[in-house]
DNA sequence: CGCCAGGTGGGAT
DNA sequence: ATCCCACATGGC
């Protein structure tokens, strides 16, 4: 929190920053699971946006822990599709990847991105939930131990955390630093570290996961529409920003 | 064509 | 602790 800002006053502007994103775009209903989910093997027969189902299997959870690394610094899109070779391959538990060779699930998730390292975390993702029982509901990893496998880094942990296993980890992300920083919340984007950043949300919300999921996933859909790198501020529901038609402007009170 | 996309790990300073 | 870089495809 930037000197001189109360904590009260900090808390007014991420609840009123919630109020003003979940009116202009409505509940979004995450996570996106693969886009053919609710075929076999695969629960929920939604896709996103706005048809969420709660994973209850195995494969719907180890799906969303797979999604959070395919999708680590390149479009849900292209991680879409890898998601969806995987399935059509059936590797959809841990031991599918893990009796699959590594270069074959780099031909897989190729248009993923990164596709040879994103293999790899594939694996050690493989190994990490390989334990019997280790994605039920109530076996929810610890934040250290998921930060201790790699491939896994802060965001990918709250992500699985927050959407597999419903602990309330608030998930911070590149857009969120940038919609905080733009709004004033935070001093610039580089400041402050993940943990920072993420004390600011959990010191003003209440612990609830649905909350924590709703206020993410909306910070996502606001960044995609409005706040781009290149802003596109016409018709933005967000009142307080420093940036107008593209243009920086003083910070506002 | 250049920029951007729901990061992470490793190495140099 | 803090920069800097490799990793790579696809959409606009």
């Amino acid at each position: 929190m930037g000197p001189g800002v109360e904590a009260s006053t900090q808390k007014r502007r991420i609840e009123a920053l919630y109020a003003q994103l979940l009116s202009a775009y409505g509940p979004q209903g995450w996570w996106p699971l693969s886009s053919r989910a609710g075929k076999r093997g695969f629960d929920g027969r939604g896709y996103h946006p706005r048809a969420y189902v709660h994973p209850r299997t195995a494969g719907g959870r180890f799906e969303i822990v797979m999604g959070a690394v395919l999708t680590q610094s390149s479009s849900w899109t292209n991680a879409e599709s890898a998601l969806d070779r995987l399935r059509n391959a059936g590797i959809r538990l841990p031991s599918d990847v893990r009796s699959c060779t590594r270069g074959r699930l780099a031909r897989l998730i190729r248009s993923s991105g990164y596709f040879n390292q994103k293999a790899r975390k594939l694996k050690e993702v493989a190994a990490l939930f390989r334990a019997a029982g280790s994605l039920a509901r109530e076996a929810a990893p610890s934040r250290v131990e998921l930060l201790s496998c790699w491939g896994i880094g802060p965001e990918t942990a709250d992500s699985i955390l927050l959407y597999a296993f419903h602990v309330p980890s608030f998930v911070v992300d590149a857009y969120t630093r940038r919609l905080l920083s733009r709004t004033g919340i935070i001093e610039d984007d580089r400041q402050d570290g993940y943990d920072d950043v993420q004390r600011i949300f959990h010191d003003a919300l209440p612990s609830a996961h649905e909350l924590f999921n709703e206020y993410h996933a909306l910070i996502v859909e606001h960044a995609k529409q409005h706040c781009r790198a290149r802003p596109v501020c016409t018709g933005c529901p967000v009142r307080v920003c420093r940036y107008r038609d593209g243009l920086p402007r003083a910070a506002s009170p």
